[in-house]
DNA sequence: GTCTATAGGACGATAGAC
DNA sequence: GTCTATCGTCCTATAGAC
């Protein structure tokens, strides 16, 4: 048997994965997770070698956890227009930003292969995965045969991230929802039922 | 007469404007302004009450430079869906990200209501600018009345602000022109030409 | 107006007892 | 596996000489 509790180890990793996406790498320190885990410093160097590697665990299962959301999103049953609306629409936490796209922001991260890795994999295969699910709108006939499915699912992550830092600029939701609202009516034009 | 040579407290306004861009405000030092500006700690400190301070003087300047290149593209003759495509696709650092839009992710930054109504005031200013100009489209009968400018400039300057993080997840600046590309394809469909 | 010296604290990490 | 003590460094800022 495992253990039912919840493990330091665990708690080390959940409390990063937080710290992460409310403060970033650079700044977050070791005592913050220690502290925000109820660990002390000698169990969190006993578990990992030190705050990279910790913060590989955290960001590689903060990727998976965005990827299989996305993905729940995208193989759900209906057109290929409904569940890009769908994928669009979903419940996010705005204002605290894209817990993989903000750490593009960060240089120390970046500066990391083995950190840097996960957030270029699992946003290019964003970009990817929507372009397959746009190519079969196209193909059905359900969208506009002239539309590129790789530009244009680029341009629907960018209206998500880039709607993420619209928002968090303006304390608010509003610009995010907007640049939704908007996307969706650009895409709306390009419909057989348009 | 003034000085015809760069003051001290000019060569540190710059240099923060840099480090701001390429390190963000958390992982920006005193130290390391100094060292790019040729500066001793005394100097900066004799000019400048302290790091807020100096960045405020930093960021103010950057998003003053940043309005007047959205505006030159604005308001230049054209259609409004001409100046909108200059817009999108005028030259761009883009691997280094926004100047103003990058600052959003940092938490001390944002913290701090002096430093973040620049960065907030830029970006509104930037959708209401633009949301204009789509209402000129609509207007002159350009673009399709059914668009609403408001949103749409939201899902426009999202797109860029957007491209900007893909393009530095992937190290490549091809994510950007096809976020923009994608953007174009779909406002094209939405021409009265199209 | 610029310099050096220094303060007081946080940082990331290690050592070694228990 | 967890604890406390400690290291050496960097941080932001101030003091005071020149």
């Amino acid at each position: 048997m495992y253990s039912m509790g919840t493990s330091t180890a665990e708690r080390l990793i959940e409390s990063t994965r937080e710290l992460l996406w409310e403060r970033g790498y650079a700044a977050t320190s070791p005592k913050a997770i220690q502290q925000r885990a109820g660990a002390g410093q000698g169990s969190m160097y006993h578990h990992f070698a030190g705050k990279p590697d910790l913060a590989l665990a955290a960001i590689t299962r903060t990727a998976q956890e965005m990827r299989a959301k996305a993905e729940a999103q995208f193989s759900t049953p209906g057109t290929a227009v409904e569940r890009i609306t769908a994928y669009l629409l979903r419940e996010r936490e705005v204002l605290k930003g894209c817990p993989i796209g903000g750490l593009t922001q960060d240089p120390d991260l970046m500066a990391d292969p083995a950190l840097r890795a996960p957030v270029e994999e699992t946003l290019a295969w964003l970009r990817g995965r929507l372009a397959e699910v746009v190519a079969e709108g196209c193909r059905d006939g359900e969208l506009d045969a002239a539309l590129d499915p790789q530009t244009t699912a680029a341009a629907i992550v960018a209206v998500l991230q880039g709607g993420y830092v619209l928002a968090r600029a303006a304390d608010s939701v509003d610009p995010f929802d907007q640049a939704v609202t908007g996307a969706l009516g650009l895409l709306a034009g390009r419909t057989t039922s348009a």
